[in-house]
DNA sequence: CTGAAAGCGCTAACAT
DNA sequence: ATGTTAGCGCTTTCAG
């Protein structure tokens, strides 16, 4: 008697009504009398009946699926975001699929996989996706959301923080408090995160006459973080790095402490992005500015949804500002509040 | 034209064949004459087909989709697993669908809510279920496996590492580095690995005529460890504390260094349990348990994959070893060597 | 409001 | 090896 499943026929049987009476009782917009209702009900009760969500996703072409294209589970970032999202989807009836995009691996590839799932929708975390891959989505009907990733000139949606803003507002800080010997280590420069907050950190260095001594790729990747730091220290002497994000800004702090015995942040501040949970942790005190992810996640969720309901909806693209949050990992300039002077 | 899904029967019709050709081109045991797979591969790649998986699932009762229950993403712990669990399944063509435990939540619910996507096999990972659960699992025909948690009594199947030896290890390498006053605090107790991991650890203890000083249940939870860890240091005045796992031997190690400024390992050493990567961090330098992840993710899917082949094979519990990482948050005996003296 | 009937896209006998 | 047929479990016309 293992594995058999029940069916809606069954529960018609015992209630005495059609099957047809079953479903429409189980459809959330359906017409059944209370009477039907309730000797439905109590027989699917009895049975153990469920509906068949598959079977019903054939039909209705929605499978309450949501894809999700996430590629670095090590950043305390994604984790946050991936619990976020699925809460926030399970509340308006939807379950994540996860894809681990494999660096490696074709992302055609994993496109196929997704579509043969028939999600509804997909959210990309972290990872871009070609402008072929979102006409493939689009042509399928099916939309997508670019988590804290934007696109040039691709017609995708997208929810972002401000990270241009956040990278002037860094420099704006770092300058105030009396910095003068600034480096930068960026996020991946072919990430649009990466490009913006290095492009607003420049900007704000050179809206003061300044430029960076120094600027390299940290490609949002601790090893190489570390390394880097150590040649910027070495060569460029900086007074202040920004790093691309608390990950490896995490790496640099470390690295600076412990191999190379520099006080942070009397001899050398350090700035970091995101302000996941650990960056307030006493071991490290990062100084950095915070993405508003539980509001990130809304709008990704409210974009989704909404591109679901009505397919031919533009697309959008939404940022929202992010602070500045002061630790002591940099240096603090007097009658600084509310991120300005 | 956007949202036209092509069907099996498009393809037919293009290629020249019946529909149920084009579907043993798609079924790995299928029966198709070269001449026939040809001409359904290209009219299928011409028209960009690809099988709908939903739609098979119907019809096979395999879904491909394995439910992943899983409730700290806080725990760096987790994340990674879900990482490894996802690419696993993925070489074997099943992906993982998430359903994140809020904790107030009914666990019957979310059951249903599983079953209703007909997943083929369930995975929870640091989450406990009800003998009742699982035996609706078991009549539902759906495998279970449980990953980093065990049941007494109950028809499931496990995967776990030995935590009981790995608390013994841990008090026997405390005492040969000479700590007299050994505190822990545990793992959540209504968890069989905190209850595993503190057994472990008086059992080791008490091997050598020795008991703790103190031991009180941190629940898996960073703010009550810290919490904790202030009340033990002013109370039982320890020189050692094995605390459940990192995540919260981070805590305490920020609280005793930061709050209490408290010399780790000189005065005070922690040892922790995981290893996950942040434990090798500078910052921290962790001394601590590793659980053999690869090892337990690679075994939880084989179990699943071989439950749900042959369902009415006996359930697994598989224990596997892990060793006692050496770091700095702990004094370290002279001559110790591979896990003994 | 309700039942009968027609599929959703596909696989799995069953013939040929 | 291939086509024909009968469903998987459900939603949705369509009559009544």
């Amino acid at each position: 008697m293992t594995g058999m499943r029940i069916t809606a026929a069954d529960v018609a049987r015992r209630a005495g009504v059609s099957q047809s009476a079953v479903s429409r009782v189980f459809t959330p917009g359906a017409s059944a009398s209370a009477r039907t209702a309730e000797k439905v009900r109590r027989a699917a009760e009895e049975l153990g009946y469920r509906p068949n969500v598959l079977a019903r996703a054939m039909i209705t072409g929605r499978s309450r699926i949501i894809g999700l294209i996430v590629a670095y589970l090590e950043n305390q970032f994604y984790p946050l975001a991936l619990q976020l999202l699925a809460r926030a989807l399970k509340a308006e009836g939807y379950h994540v699929l996860v894809f681990m995009a494999s660096n490696g691996e074709d992302a055609d590839k994993m496109l196929d996989d997704l579509l043969d799932y028939q999600v509804d929708g997909i959210v990309t975390a972290s990872v871009g996706m070609s402008n072929a891959l979102t006409a493939r989505c689009a042509a399928a009907g099916i939309p997508v959301v670019m988590f804290n990733r934007g696109q040039d000139g691709a017609d995708v949606s997208s929810v972002t923080s401000a990270n241009r803003a956040g990278g002037q507002q860094v420099a704006e800080f770092l300058l105030a408090g009396g910095h003068r010997r600034l480096g930068h280590i960026s996020g991946w420069l072919g990430a649009s995160t990466g490009r913006d907050r290095a492009a607003g950190f420049a900007a704000g260095l050179a809206a003061a006459g300044a430029e960076p001594v120094a600027l390299v790729d940290g490609l949002y990747r601790q090893d190489h973080a570390a390394a880097v730091a150590r040649d910027m220290i070495r060569n460029a002497n900086p007074d202040a790095i920004f790093v691309g994000n608390d990950h490896m800004a995490f790496a640099v702090l470390d690295t600076l402490r412990t191999d190379l015995g520099i006080d942070v942040p009397a001899e050398v501040s350090i700035i970091g992005y995101d302000d996941v949970p650990m960056a307030a942790w006493p071991a490290y005190g990062l100084t950095t500015v915070r993405q508003p992810i539980n509001r990130m996640v809304a709008a990704t969720v409210s974009t989704l949804l909404a591109q679901i309901e009505a397919p031919e909806r533009p697309v959008a693209r939404i940022e929202l500002a992010g602070d500045l949050i002061l630790r002591t990992s940099a240096r603090q300039p007097e009658g600084w509040h509310d991120g300005r002077l």
